[in-house]
DNA sequence: ACCGACGGGACCTCCCGTTGTT
DNA sequence: AACAACGGGAGGTCCCGTCGGT
């Protein structure tokens, strides 16, 4: 990895923690220079604007979440164990001082709501993907016979996401990780009954 | 109401829709004034500081949202169906001007978390207030002998609450309330489970 | 005449010395925040930005230069000796102090030439209003029987302003005024040749 | 020569552009790399600064002008034909590509007015030549007899080039050739009175 | 009670020039 | 000789809050 590369990455890491803690607006270029150790003329060399380093920021947020969650089902085979291990990864999620800001997918997504369109549709992009992931998971599950065929894959993805983020919201929101691990604890219930 | 009340009255109208849609951040002086057609002065002498409309707004913005809550359900005797009504009410949030930028203490939660501990507090307190009707219908519920006792009531109350909110901030991002009823279908079918 | 257009009035006044001296983009806020003793703030109160600042800075200044001719040949009837007069109210304009860095006109006209297209506006108003007095003037003199008809009056009018204006920058980028004297000597000339 | 001439030479002639449309502040380092297509380092290893670029760079719009300027009067014996194919020349110079941009003496002239003594040193050696030239032609006519002997060259040759340079600046702010037509139809006449 | 001028600082962006590296 | 990372500062704009005036 070039020197550019390498002052890049680290570039997109600070930010990615600065940005999913304050949010775009919260989040200054003097603090992105503070925490990267860099002047403005280097951030800028590598990043035409502020937007560019969030969104890569983001992407670099939504890949490592993806990277990690990926693991986190690798060992299981069937739809469910697979779906449960996922949430037992959630589970732990908090208590990582990498992801202690909570979701970046849920974070930006309400930051750029009405303010930052580019972001926003980056924060589409990931959830599709996550949706997706869900969906895939759950439609194997029915080939397999592992699940009641009878199940709306979109409908289901949606109801577990929409579930989840909303719980890490609530732990966020008290500093308390019991909210989401009573969600998650109610979506292992609801995967469970989806054997035929 | 004194012409001093009308005149902070309409300002926390004003910024509660700007602040909802905006954040804390996004939303300047400027904009309220401009949403008020009142000078800084004007403004400066009901609020000492941008921090106490804020505040204001976000308790107008909550104030408002419960009074609605309590309405949607008043007609409904059944724990059950009282919930169900509110998550019927839920399904139409989102289409209503007046709340198209969210629920406020989704979008306060997420926009305060690492930045304004005064907004939090507060959106903690409209949270414990959420918790506890629900947590309170659910209990009425079990006492009447509609829910079945062995129901933990916070937790079922967290996993209501996670679940809408989760599926408004989804419904938000991609601007199609598609999100939020498929997740609203789900609760509705928890709901019905719970019966003794 | 309020503060408020009192102090409008100051920041004109200074930002005009300094744009026809800089140029736009050589004088700074900076420089403007020095010269009123005004911050930014205070400045940013009475205009929108540094374009309309210098925009009305150039029109302080030209209505200022047209004001002053309009006094130099106010005693002259002869259409000649009216602009005979004009010559010689230019002789001195370089003396003056308040417009020792030349003429806005041809400042602004070469500073705006590729950059700023509102400028190059007011700079092309300025221009006509100038082109048509002289051709005015040229025009009653014709009338008048003072000036031989067969003028064509918009080519004469050019080629005098041409000349005091090419006569203006010689002198300014020598710091000499004997370049301007030159030439509207042979002005002066030329106007005595246009007897019928 | 050499590849390093050969890219000074390249860098010069970019500049010489950028700076005669945008000016010497209008033009950055930025746009001259661009327009070279080298970086940097590439640069600064042939200038040690942006005002030795734009030194180098009037230097070679002048001498370039210069060349063209014999050039126009070459084939001509006679002094006024000589000055006469000048300013046919200059009624042919807005036409051209390459000087679209308008006189650079002039151009530099009122942008290095009161910010770049080093600069306007230059205008001012160029304007010397310019005039020297035009004194020259004239005082050969006289020597020759073809032009009366009471003419006095330098005020003769400094109104010419005011009117020539007041013509380009007018026709520049129109963007229009017509006023510079104009003013160089009455330098001809002009001309043609100066015989014996 | 409301207006509006103003202070002073933070914001993002762009600038020129240097330095190490290839 | 050329690249490219980087420093550090100045650029214009917008911010929140104060204060005198009406």
């Amino acid at each position: 990895m070039s020197k550019a590369q390498n002052t890049k990455a680290h570039i997109i890491q600070a930010a990615a923690r600065l940005f999913n803690q304050q949010g775009f607006a919260g989040a200054s270029m003097a603090d992105i220079m503070a925490a990267t150790g860099l002047q403005k003329g280097g951030i800028y060399n590598h990043f035409k604007s502020k937007d560019e380093i969030a969104i890569a920021a983001f992407d670099f947020n939504v890949a490592q979440l993806q990277r990690k969650l990926r693991l986190a089902f690798k060992g299981q085979r069937h739809a469910i164990d697979r779906l449960i291990a996922t949430l037992d990864w959630y589970e732990q999620l908090l208590d990582e001082p990498e992801m202690q800001a909570g979701c970046p997918i849920l974070n930006t997504a309400i930051d750029s709501d009405d303010t930052h369109p580019a972001l926003r549709q980056c924060a589409q992009r990931a959830m599709d993907q996550w949706l997706e992931l869900f969906q895939h998971i759950l439609e194997r599950g029915i080939q397999r016979g592992e699940i009641a065929a009878n199940l709306d894959t979109k409908e289901s993805a949606t109801f577990l996401i929409a579930s989840i983020e909303g719980g890490v919201m609530m732990s966020k929101l008290y500093g308390d990780t019991q909210y989401l691990k009573f969600t998650l604890g109610y979506l292992r219930k609801y995967l469970r009954q989806l054997t035929p």
